[in-house]
DNA sequence: TTTTTATTTAATCATTTGTTTAATTCAATT
DNA sequence: AATTGAATTAAACAAATGATTAAATAAAAA
């Protein structure tokens, strides 16, 4: 069952996101959508009703496809932990780089309404993910040392969407263009999985 | 020399600070600080010219008192490498624990305007502190591996800002409240030297 | 073709918002 | 007490903004 837009309404859409992921809500208006998407400003009204509408709806789809990138690594049943990490490096980062302002848009618009957040069904699944159940039979097992789950999760977080949000101070503090941050960003793709493999082993 | 402000002009800087840490510039208005301040709304203009005026101020301070609150520690002669990180790690998060909305406030609002950063002294000073420089030396002598020391710097932020700025994040996976997420905060002090250590040891 | 429905447009409305003005009150100085 | 300058106030302005309307056009159905 396939979803169909019509070609206005993802025209608007898209602008709506672009611009919203720049801006934000409270910065961007409806005729900067309406001039960047090249539509008549009621038509935004037409197809979303509101300006609030709008956002909620690509902030819900934008939330949604994240996470689930997210929790696809975690649960691969054949992976290991330290391929699951690898992979969750190397895919995230790469993701990021193609849209690099999508962490800073969505903790931010969480902060102001976290309730959105409530609704997605695959938020609380990632503490039940396989990877976290991995590391508990480490634990178990005394190969890991024992850390609240959440630690270990939020460490892998940390350190790959971090830089991220706050590229524009690393790239102040080291002269770098954007591209020299990327390179910075892809390197780390292999440094993060054996910094967090060291950080759990005993 | 102390700067000495009027009544007024203290009650105006208090509560838009704390209205800009909330909501963001854009979503602030002029009558909402008046509100907050509970001054006549023209006093906010006679005082600071323009809303945007006293934003950059606000935003500038705020800057200014975070960077060398950083600086401090980096660059004490007398510590070590790990009595630096532990003595990061404890204060930062005292500091962001008391005032939780600053790390995403500067973030977000150095990303739509990263020339308040560059103004920064302190900024440059991070890359050629004490910490950078015992980092440099570890590694010289075959104690730590060798990698860009501002990966080092970068994962110490990271392990100690990121997990405020997804709080709401980490809350819901785990069904936190506010409490219960300061005293998780209160144990990375101890956790984060550890494993910043292990992650540079060969 | 004719009729009906969906889409698009230009114009307008009602608020909101940043800022200014002109009058008033307050405090310090003469 | 009178004068002067700073601080405060209520009112208003102009521009921006989210939303609506009514008419025009295009597309689909009869």
């Amino acid at each position: 069952m396939e979803t169909q837009y019509s070609n206005t309404e993802l025209k608007i859409r898209d602008a709506a996101k672009s611009l919203f992921l720049k801006k934000g809500y409270s910065a961007t208006t409806t005729r900067d959508i309406a001039q960047e998407s090249k539509i008549n400003l009621a038509l935004l009204n037409y197809y979303f009703t509101s300006k609030r509408r709008l956002f909620e709806i690509i902030m819900f789809e934008t939330l949604y496809d994240f996470l689930n990138k997210m929790v696809e690594v975690y649960n691969d049943e054949k992976t290991t932990i330290r391929e699951k990490i690898e992979l969750a490096s190397s895919k995230y980062i790469d993701m990021i780089i193609a849209e690099p302002l999508l962490p800073t848009f969505i903790l931010n618009e969480l902060k102001n309404n976290p309730t959105n957040f409530l609704k997605m069904p695959t938020a609380k699944v990632i503490m039940k993910s396989q990877l976290v159940s991995q590391y508990k039979d480490g634990v178990k097992k005394g190969v890991y040392k024992k850390v609240d789950p959440i630690h270990f999760i939020t460490n892998i977080l940390s350190l790959i969407v971090f830089p991220f949000i706050c590229s524009p101070i690393i790239m102040k503090m080291e002269k770098l263009n954007k591209k020299d941050f990327n390179k910075m960003m892809t390197q780390r793709k292999k440094l993060i999985p054996e910094w967090i493999i060291q950080m759990i082993k005993k």
